[in-house]
DNA sequence: GATAGGGTCTGTAGCAACTACAGGATCAAG
DNA sequence: CTTGATCCTGTAGTTGCTACAGACCCTATC
């Protein structure tokens, strides 16, 4: 029990990146913005990571797949690193990413029912009259005459 | 009857802006990447608009607002200027478009739902303990126990 | 006609969030 | 000991703008 038992140690670049499917750059990336910390070097001065490191970058990936912004995870990831995070901050945090998303995805139904009532009147012909070509021409959405 | 009757002919650059509500930096950039003309220069070398350059200003940022992007614009610009625009081509690249929005709103709904989910069992409270902290250290999504 | 203030011109840098090189050092296998 | 893979650094490219600096120019007022 001292500490690391054999788990993930002493992982190079491509391992760190294999083992949590980040690409290779995108880790130094994390580094060069501070996000991740920068790794103690072997005597050649390459990286070596270990648990730590896959943990923090897994927390990293996970944030941005839930569409987190760097400056939000950079937030989230000093309160943790602070230990003054409570579950309050956190959900506050939260329910504002949700806010952001939610009004992405009204954004984008938005254009969806334009683009699908428009493409519905399409004939599809070879004719140069183009209902979608109206609309971008013109602004005219939704009118049948 | 000669052409332009006064309707819109003549105009600065922030005149377009104004018209179209576009940014004036904007123009210059479209302009720039070749997705508007360069326009015919005043002897001392400003910009001079015509109501040509606001319809396709306007078909630019109608585009843009149903989320095309630089390329699909440019595309359905070049069909057009080429006069080599059929609906059946236009309709086939607007389908496309639906079909990249609508696995944006997926992705986002899937987003949206592992949010929500997961904010829904914060306690609130001053602890460190957070649902929402516990799925990005371990991916663990909606498991109870 | 001089001057003050705006607008316009150009080129360039910055934003998010990476990704992809180039050119050199180092490591691991045979 | 050599070869090829991997590592290092710095820098440039991506998308779609936006913003600035420093130099012009235009218009209105006196």
């Amino acid at each position: 029990m001292s500490g690391d038992h054999g788990i993930a140690s002493d992982l190079k670049r491509s391992d760190l990146a294999g083992l949590t499917g980040c690409n290779l750059e995108t880790i130094r990336y994390y580094e060069g913005v501070g996000l991740m910390p920068d790794p103690p070097r072997s005597p050649a001065g390459h990286r070596r990571y270990g648990a730590a490191h896959v943990e923090r970058l897994g927390f990293i990936m996970r944030a941005r797949e839930l569409g987190f912004t760097m400056e939000e995870i950079r937030g989230l990831l000093s309160m943790v690193d602070r230990g003054s995070h409570t579950c309050a901050e956190v959900e506050k945090r939260g329910r504002h990413h949700l806010e952001v998303v939610r009004a992405k995805i009204m954004d984008l139904q938005n254009i969806e029912a334009v683009l699908a009532e428009t493409i519905a009147k399409c004939s599809g012909s070879d004719s140069p009259e183009c209902p979608l070509l109206t609309v971008l021409s013109d602004g005219t959405v939704g009118e049948t005459d």
